[in-house]
DNA sequence: CTAGCTCATAATGTATACATATTCAAGTAT
DNA sequence: ATACTTGAATATGTATACATTATGAGCTAG
């Protein structure tokens, strides 16, 4: 859509491209990464590729080492669950301030739109990818307007950072499902979820659109530990380079 | 212990010169920051003070401006008090985590040797001003503690990064209490949900360990609403200087 | 043969020069 | 008189040169 090569500043470039890397395992977690090769592979100069490297530390997908320089953080399976049920718990927190502070019916309307347009997708049998990856964007869409609901910019800008770890984001793992027998279940209760909250909300029953929330998200976790167990999909994961394998 | 002057980067100077600058009042907020005046202020050079205004900006006291550069950001009093919420949530997981997942009492000892600590202190009556400064520091310990007792580095990240507002941390509006006739009864119940919380987590009850770390932070909710109600002593808050008046 | 030290190499941290974009002010035209 | 345009000044974004510190290899001594 937009010409990636020059409406961006370099920084922005050297960002996504380090990135890519990190999440396509060309950079292995544990090892250092050098400047002077991020600059040749990135295109950027050193400046640039620094700033990209100190906000990707702080995105979470890097680490500091204390004698200088970066290097790839590895994440543990328990890792990556906590970090979905602390999104859930975030998202659950945004939910009971929209149902305890109360949401007009305008601003409900973009949610109810989304949650209709999930529907019409999931009452295609069997779910093909394309309707899976009409899921991932609609998904996200719904998570993005729910946060948005709280009105609170501090948690929205708290989810936002939860949610940048590509393996806690909402969608995370609905791609890993595609493949699953269970998916198609599976789909339905996490729309069966959005469904309660935005009644809970309506209502205003700020702890039970918290919990529902937070069931949620476990939702996800149990999706991870499905897509580990079945290993053949694995390739639909993004960061599965990150994720630490029981060595030690 | 460490000299300031010349064993720490030019990057962490700057980045404590300007949050200083931020939070004593000397840059106000929605102002643009100059890099050339912050060079000139911190004695780094453009290089490092770019960094440290990176840094600044992820740790929320800056806002990135889209024309570019940044500008100091402006919290009103919903903001914090939806920031010291989020730290009450985020530190409610990481108790109910520890209770889940059990903690041993070797690893409780720290914890109960800081409530001893914290219990000698509130003994003298009156409190001086002396044992509130101690009482800060021992309050930061105790939360530092309790949150590491989840063994979840994503978590412990999150609230490290959440408790990096100054008027987010759990220490955030002790000192402002100093004044206040109802001072001591405050640290009082603030150290009975201290000593609740352990409690709960020995006997492995993870939603009452939650909810009394959520009522904990509610009490600072409460402090903050009291400091800006009674505003002869607002001078013992940091970042005074942040907070919006309401003139919208 | 192993452990420790020294030196060379190469990395990061810093400073500054240069290019580009934005902003503000002044002047002109309507 | 006001609005728009143009230009200059100053800001940020980028590149690179320099300094300092970490790292690793090779040699020597025990």
């Amino acid at each position: 859509m937009a010409e990636v090569d020059r409406s961006l500043s370099q920084t922005v470039k050297a960002q996504l491209a380090l990135r890519d890397q990190i999440l396509s395992g060309s950079l292995r977690p544990g090892e250092r990464i050098s400047e002077l090769q991020a600059v040749e592979t990135t295109g950027a100069s050193r400046t640039p590729v620094r700033m990209a490297l100190v906000r990707l530390e702080e995105e979470g997908l890097l680490e500091a080492i204390p004698s200088g320089g970066f290097m790839v953080k590895a994440f543990s399976e328990r890792d990556i669950s906590d970090s979905i049920e602390l999104r859930g718990t975030l998202e659950g927190l945004a939910a009971r301030f929209a149902a305890e502070r109360g949401v007009s019916a305008r601003e409900l309307e973009p949610l109810k739109e989304c949650l209709a347009a999930i529907d019409e997708l999931l009452g295609q049998v069997p779910i093909s990818i394309e309707a899976f990856s009409s899921y991932v964007t609609l998904n996200a869409r719904f998570h993005a307007l729910l946060t948005e609901l709280s009105r609170s910019p501090p948690l929205i800008r708290q989810i936002d950072r939860a949610s940048a770890l590509p393996f806690a984001s909402p969608s995370g793992f609905v791609m890993a499902q595609s493949a699953l027998p269970e998916a198609q279940q599976i789909l339905i209760i996490g729309q069966d979820h959005h469904r309660v909250v935005i009644d809970a909300i309506e209502n205003r029953e700020g702890a039970r659109a918290e919990a529902i929330m937070r069931e949620h998200a476990r939702l996800a976790v149990r999706n991870l530990r499905l897509a580990l167990r079945n290993r053949t999909h694995l390739d639909l994961l993004p960061a599965l380079a990150l994720i630490k394998t029981a060595t030690d």
